[in-house]
DNA sequence: TTGAAAGCGTTACCAA
DNA sequence: TTGGTAACGCTTTCAA
């Protein structure tokens, strides 16, 4: 049984003080730049430790100090500008309240977030973000974390969550789309739940609340091409379709694009209306008009809310707990 | 002077096992699903540690466990979608590895740059990203950790760097546009830095490989509405130039606008080929032809470089650190 | 099945 | 200006 051991030991600052004929904390007064130490022994110290690599462990430096906070954010996604946009307003939020934000991208397979859950628990202070296992599994891998969920309702007691209040911001587009003449107006929801998303009931509320006959709709991948695809599916079916409104935003471009292939002119011969309101929609031809999710808001509040959940201080109310979206009028509708 | 101390205290696993009436281990046994326990008992741990709002510490965790490593990811803007793949290709690239990921986006400012590496520190093992501050002031900030920075040279020993080869993809580029018949090509470089950019120098050099006078210059705020204000300014004092190269895809996306709006229609009117292969060229009307870079190796390359410094294993060396550009023909030139 | 003791690597607080 | 000692909160031996 030689002295091998498992690989090189880390290099201390106990190593450091031995190297450099001083103490421990003289070592440390050295690293973190403090007065109490003289100029000639400060570089000895510096010297003895870049000669041995050393680099002081965070985690004993955290136990001390018990400074920082970390939230998990964890999203499907990150190239998917929605989430890009949600990510962006969490790391802002964060920022402002000097909290570090370790990001996870599960890529919306189960397994990885499965996995990222099963890891983060002993990483951060509180998780944030898109999670789509059941309930009671995260709570049991999460077990002591506050939760905040995105878009997504919670039982568990432990949980918050953020809604988003669409409700409205349709209804205002299919009215813009009424006043412009339109009546058949189909949808392209989303395909991956099995059940029509919350976004496909408010299309029927707000179309029965026009006086007009439920939408034909068509199920979209959650990206261009899946809109693309959808386009041209429901154009199929349905060729007096007018005007689509979509899941989101993504769909909508790929709809716009389906369009301008299937010589359908947007807006004269074909109106799109989005979901979501994201930067992007602004970049394509035509602009897209879209019903606009306070984004921003959506990644403050979360983060918020873990704040207040990790300082048990009043949460906020479920009432707070949500962003609206409004109908922003560009040239797509 | 009561006894009010300084913020509720923290529960730890001690007040857990008084309350609960066990040792700390049996504690540590309940939470952490050991099978040496009885079920009674760590029933009435959980209770407890539900009861009080218990949640370990990470750092005392991690000193015991020391098994896990975080780089910090500094970026510029999260939602330039550049960025945003780099980004995405670390997170990859860690996950990979079981790496963490702590995120930040500096916003483009110096101050909060700074900010960030005074912090990082002490909460990540290594640094990659890019950084805008002189390399001075980087190594004092991260003394200790390994750098490793994108799009960006170094002399700092401690440093590594991810390098763009561009060049070649920039001769394809204009190679191609000198096929088509341009002779007045003009660049849109980037406004921030002093001098011009590398990618300038690239274009110079492809333009007098073919036998051109150099292009005319415009510099451009990295933004849409850069790109737009870029070109009008090119065109405006010099109405002959019929094919543009850009710093990035960004700026090309915002000409691409600003040719629309002045009428002139690409391709025919003014070619238009911008820098960096985002996905989101190919969905702007009309998609854009670029030189792509390799993002998703920018983003592994660092990681990886950042591992090897870590384990202290052999760096990759200077050719290997470098990530190549070719022409993406689509249909804007 | 449970508990006591010994670390993990650092910084804070005194005393020298 | 320096060093000794005591935390920080947890997990891992090893004994009971």
């Amino acid at each position: 049984m030689a002295s091998s051991g498992s690989g090189p030991r880390r290099v201390t600052i106990d190593d450091v003080a031995r190297s450099a004929g001083v103490s421990r904390q003289t070592v440390s007064r050295a690293l973190n730049d403090k007065d109490e130490i003289g100029v000639s022994t400060k570089q000895r110290v510096l010297d003895a430790a870049l000669a041995l690599g050393y680099r002081p462990s965070r985690f004993a430096r955290g136990l001390v100090r018990q400074d920082t906070i970390s939230v998990g954010l964890v999203i499907p996604d990150l190239l998917n500008p929605f989430f890009t946009e949600v990510a962006a307003a969490a790391l802002d939020a964060a920022r402002a309240r000097e909290w570090h934000v370790v990001v996870y991208d599960t890529g919306d397979r189960v397994e990885e977030e499965r996995g990222t859950l099963e890891v983060i628990a002993s990483q951060v202070d509180a998780v944030v973000g898109y999670l789509s296992l059941p309930e009671d599994e995260i709570d049991k891998l999460t077990r002591g974390l506050p939760v905040v969920l995105i878009d997504r309702e919670h039982r568990t007691e432990r949980f918050s969550s953020i809604r988003i209040e669409g409700e409205e911001g349709v209804h205002a587009a299919i009215r813009h789309l009424v006043e412009a003449g339109h009546r058949r107006i189909g949808m392209l929801d989303h395909a991956e739940r099995s059940k029509p998303s919350i976004r496909h009931h408010w299309f029927d509320a707000a179309m029965s609340a026009c006086g007009l006959d439920a939408g034909a709709v068509s199920r979209a991948d959650q990206s261009v091409e899946g809109g693309e695809a959808a386009l041209r599916e429901l154009l199929a079916a349905h060729p007096d379709v007018t005007a689509v409104f979509t899941f989101n935003d993504i769909i909508a471009i790929g709809a716009l694009r389906a369009a301008r292939r299937l010589g359908r002119e947007v807006p004269r011969d074909l109106a799109v209306i989005g979901f979501d309101g994201l930067r992007l929609g602004s970049l394509v031809e035509p602009p897209l008009t879209t019903v606009a999710l306070d984004t921003r808001g959506l990644g403050a509040l979360a983060v918020e809310q873990a704040a207040r959940l990790l300082t048990r201080s009043e949460p906020l109310s479920s009432d707070e707990l949500a962003v609206g979206a409004e109908l922003r009028l560009r040239e797509s509708a």
